[in-house]
DNA sequence: ACTGAAAGGGCTGTGCC
DNA sequence: GGCACAGCCCTTTCAGT
């Protein structure tokens, strides 16, 4: 993992559909030598996808909910977290420090769906209670800033 | 936005790297048709882009919180959301409902950058608090669930 | 709106530095 | 590790339906 491979990672996260030769031209390699780090950075697990983002609204997920899932006394979190898994409402899942073993990003149509998807929520085992936090609007999401640009925040920020 | 769209975009969720003639292939039409749907729905704003997704913990950002964003009496949502937008480490910003103005997640490398990051969150104007969530793990992540696969959950769950 | 053809370019393996 | 080359496949455009 060096400068080329963070840079090749930051054009992959910025245009996930550049080309080899693309990429070769920006960080300055031949097609061939980015095409065999890109696949050494699949392989290491480094890059684990590639993903078209579709806006939600326009396939009919309008109502996003972002929802705290608090344990009960009995129940395994691995569990639940499975159950979790098996809605595929549920868009996200972390496991979480604090009142909460979970908190869960929910996409569906209508609020009518949120309150049934709610409903299958408290009835996992091992769920005590939830608690939603309905979003009004995505400002951003996933944007995808470079691990260097977080650095250098950072860093400026300790230099404040 | 038909049937062959909704397949079109699934195959690119799932694999935003798939070439057109894979796609033709998938659904049944040739590479040129594929391309020229793809393009329409890149117009429209249906597909907004295409993401490698990384392992954050490889690319030295292994730590993660959910910060809830409680607004001052003074101050304007749009002016937080905007100043929230200038911190690379602030990966996603959701304006909600409840008494938090807006959560976020962020990203950084260690616990000290978190409580970096969280002094820069409360010295925004029009912030008054912050209500932070460590993530202990990431269960999973951005799953890309075909509204399709959603529709057909809720629907079960209609009739349960 | 899709197909099929054709030209151009990218992909991807091999051999070599 | 990277480059150059080469064969093949894909992309992209365009006429035809």
């Amino acid at each position: 993992m060096d400068a080329l491979d963070r840079q090749i990672i930051a054009a992959l996260r910025a245009n996930g559909r550049a080309t080899y030769a693309e990429l070769g031209r920006q960080v300055g390699l031949s097609a061939s030598a980015v095409h065999e780090r890109v696949g050494k950075l699949e392989g290491a697990g480094v890059i684990t996808g590639y993903h078209a983002v579709v806006d939600p609204r326009l396939v009919g997920l309008g109502v996003t909910a972002l929802v705290g899932i608090h344990p009960s006394d009995t129940g395994d979190d691995d569990d639940v977290a499975a159950a979790l898994a098996r809605l595929p409402e549920v868009e996200s899942c972390y496991a979480v420090a604090g009142d909460e073993a979970f908190v869960v990003k929910v996409r569906v149509a209508t609020v009518d769906d949120l309150e049934r998807t709610l409903g299958r929520l408290r009835r996992i085992d091992g769920v005590a209670r939830t608690h939603t936090t309905v979003v009004l609007s995505t400002r951003f999401e996933s944007r995808p800033n470079s691990p260097e640009e977080v650095a250098g925040a950072l860093l400026a920020s300790r230099a404040e």
